[in-house]
DNA sequence: TATTTGACGCTGG
DNA sequence: TCCAGCGCCAAAT
């Protein structure tokens, strides 16, 4: 498996994220078998982040902060499309995180 | 070419 | 229950 595709992996799997649910770089990073290097899949987002393809928005870290919203094309650009999905964000934190939670390895199964 | 840093997560004390 | 350290991979300097 070529680095690149690795990423590809990771965007595709943002791609599938329903809209209204979110999900955190080490469920993906587990989802692909590689749980220990959940920042690189924070690394693949941040190229993700200039694609208008993959929705890396619903990516969030493991308590739910939008760590990331620095690296989009605007701050606020990272809630305003979470709560237009009907995500609750507050103080760049998603509210009942679990419950919006998407683990690809429940959703997708293995 | 080598070192540091970074959108993280888990285990151990 | 809270704090600190380690692992892992890729990109930038």
């Amino acid at each position: 498996m070529d680095k690149e595709s690795f990423f590809q992996d990771v965007y595709e799997v943002a791609k599938l994220i329903p809209k209204g649910r979110v999900t955190s770089y080490g469920a993906i990073a587990k989802y692909l078998g590689v749980a220990r290097s959940a920042r690189v899949v924070g690394w693949a987002m941040n190229g993700a982040s200039t694609l208008d393809d993959v929705p890396a928005h619903r990516v969030v870290n493991r308590i739910g902060v939008l760590s990331g919203k620095n690296h989009f094309q605007t701050p606020t650009r990272m809630e305003e499309l979470l709560e237009k999905e009907g995500v609750k964000v507050k103080n760049d934190q998603i509210l009942d995180f679990e419950k919006h939670f998407w683990d690809p390895m429940t959703e997708l199964g293995l």
